[in-house]
DNA sequence: CATTAGTTATTAATTTAAGCTATAAAAATA
DNA sequence: TATTTTTATAGCTTAAATTAATAACTAATG
């Protein structure tokens, strides 16, 4: 047994396609064919079920995919190691930003971060909570950027802001009048609401929930994006809840509508997450200093309250 | 970076020379010579100090081991998923016991052992509680019987059976007219105890301390068996305890002798630890099966105070 | 039911790399 | 300094990984 064959079942279980897999490996169709079969051989057993189409796991594939994750992992930290001793910060490193995180936070700290460390080479996408701990777990990703806390085992948090909630309420709104917001305002009938997916949605339940019960089975109108809840504000059909990085950016006609919480503002944890494994710690680490260090100066609320960003 | 290069580094860090390690790897010396050039140029690290005799690990050699021993044990358990998919339950297992449970426990269990699992070749040898946690966490040892709780980190617990402490007490003892015991009856400066490195007798020290902070400084005697001691005290030298199961073998005079306890009896837990991967977690639980299978007959104690193993 | 597209397996040749023997070089010991 | 012990190097052999070419299989389609 050896790791490239390990990483080769990696590849296979991750496409089920032994052809799209030998491309991600860099190798031919027949090298993944023959070395699968030389493992299976030396375990005498079936890591594959070629009957099916596309091709499946066998119940010991899907023990094996998972030890073997482990052990690609664990060793991938070898080098993690040296680069550690060495104080090398670089090389490439899979960023993913949940959308309502992404067009604020991003433009604040990645410039002076790829100024500071020109050696790693950021590659950033944007996806749901879910999509990044998947992609973490499976080793695509090596950190992400979330609302937290997520309690999840393999994964782990290291918070880098608390972001409060901020009302935007037109003048028309019942609530206009109020200069300072209660949780206890809100109702989430005539709530904007993001898409069922983002978890600042989530957030935004809970929040409406926690002062009352109230039914959830139909919103008003749900949007893809803030920009459009504040257009959809504006045209008079509901408040909406803003994640405070996002109101630096309005202009002031807009800015008038803001309504903030008297404290303790709810506000939702932003972290990075990270596998448990703390593969590439050294750059993570150099992440959450970069940021931390930008956020110090944009947020400064000592008295908040956390939302959790999962529907309870 | 390959499986086996990893094993080549652990046997060289283990035995701080190229030659032996060579050895135990069944390869000649040049060929780890090489393998170790090559890893150290992947890497482009040095892990090992030839400057220094006998060869010295560098600091990050250091790490390095520490995570290539964690691979090589996940890579292991391949080969034990497989097993136990295949319901499999045999090859070689090397077990270690402390010297106060071997002669006791061996004879009870390991025939009907191996007559249920003929497949395992089982590999006894009596070691103290510390040589059976270093060789598990090398690797050399599958699993260990000992007295717990030990509060490590690396190493799994599983209990086996409560051993109830009794007391050894010649006729012309002050306590000799005691039908039952109390803790507080003891007297560290007339118990004949086993000699440094006995877990068994830390845990007697611990018992005699537990009621009364007594001085340790010296004790009257001590001995490397329990044969020995029941002998001493039988030349009137003092009292001791005894492991339960120890009780069981003496001959009528010697057993007139002995004073239990009132409950909740002072016991000694033991247990079979193994390491955290869990390695070979289908022939543990075998031994587990088969060994508290046999125990039950012989110990039913219901309510015992556990008395810690380790000197605090 | 033959055809085709998409897939995995097989074969034979090639390249790479692991391991061996022999020996040199270096270091420790006598 | 001579001797022993230990690691490194060189050259060779063997084993293993990989490739290109192609066969065999499967599912879908006309």
């Amino acid at each position: 047994m050896t790791i490239t064959q390990l990483h080769y079942v990696l590849a296979i279980a991750e496409h089920k396609n032994f052809t799209k897999a030998a491309e991600k490996c860099f190798v031919t169709q027949p090298t993944l064919s023959t070395q699968i079969q030389k493992l299976e051989e030396e375990l005498d057993v079936l890591i594959f079920d070629r009957g099916k189409k596309p091709i499946e796991l066998t119940e010991v594939g899907k023990k094996i995919v998972h030890q073997a994750r482990n052990i690609v992992n664990e060793s991938d930290r070898i080098q993690d190691i040296v680069d550690q001793q060495k104080g090398f910060i670089g090389g490439e490193f899979r960023l993913g930003i949940i959308p309502t995180v992404m067009p604020t936070l991003l433009p604040m700290f990645l410039k002076s971060f790829i100024k500071k460390y020109p050696k790693v080479k950021l590659k950033i996408e944007e996806l749901t909570t879910e999509e990044i701990m998947q992609r973490i777990h499976e080793g695509h990703l090596d950190a992400g950027i979330a609302a937290t806390p997520l309690e999840n085992e393999l994964i782990k948090e290291r918070p880098l802001y608390y972001e409060p909630f901020v009302g935007y309420i037109p003048t028309d709104h019942r609530l206009a009048v109020k200069k300072k917001l209660e949780v206890s305002d809100l109702e989430i009938e005539d709530m904007l609401l993001l898409e069922d997916g983002h978890c600042f949605r989530d957030g935004v339940i809970n929040l409406c929930k926690a002062f009352k019960d109230q039914n959830d089975e139909h919103f008003q109108l749900e949007s893809g994006s803030i920009e459009t809840l504040i257009k959809l504000s504006n045209e008079g059909l509901g408040m909406t809840l803003l994640p405070y990085l996002h109101t630096l950016d309005l202009n002031d006609t807009l800015k008038s509508n803001l309504h903030h919480f008297n404290e303790p503002s709810p506000a939702r944890e932003v972290s990075l997450i990270y596998h448990k494994s703390e593969l590439k710690i050294h750059i993570i680490e150099a992440l959450h200093n970069s940021i931390s260090g930008i956020i110090r100066g944009a947020i400064a609320f000592s008295n908040v309250q956390i939302i959790s960003p999962i529907l309870k």
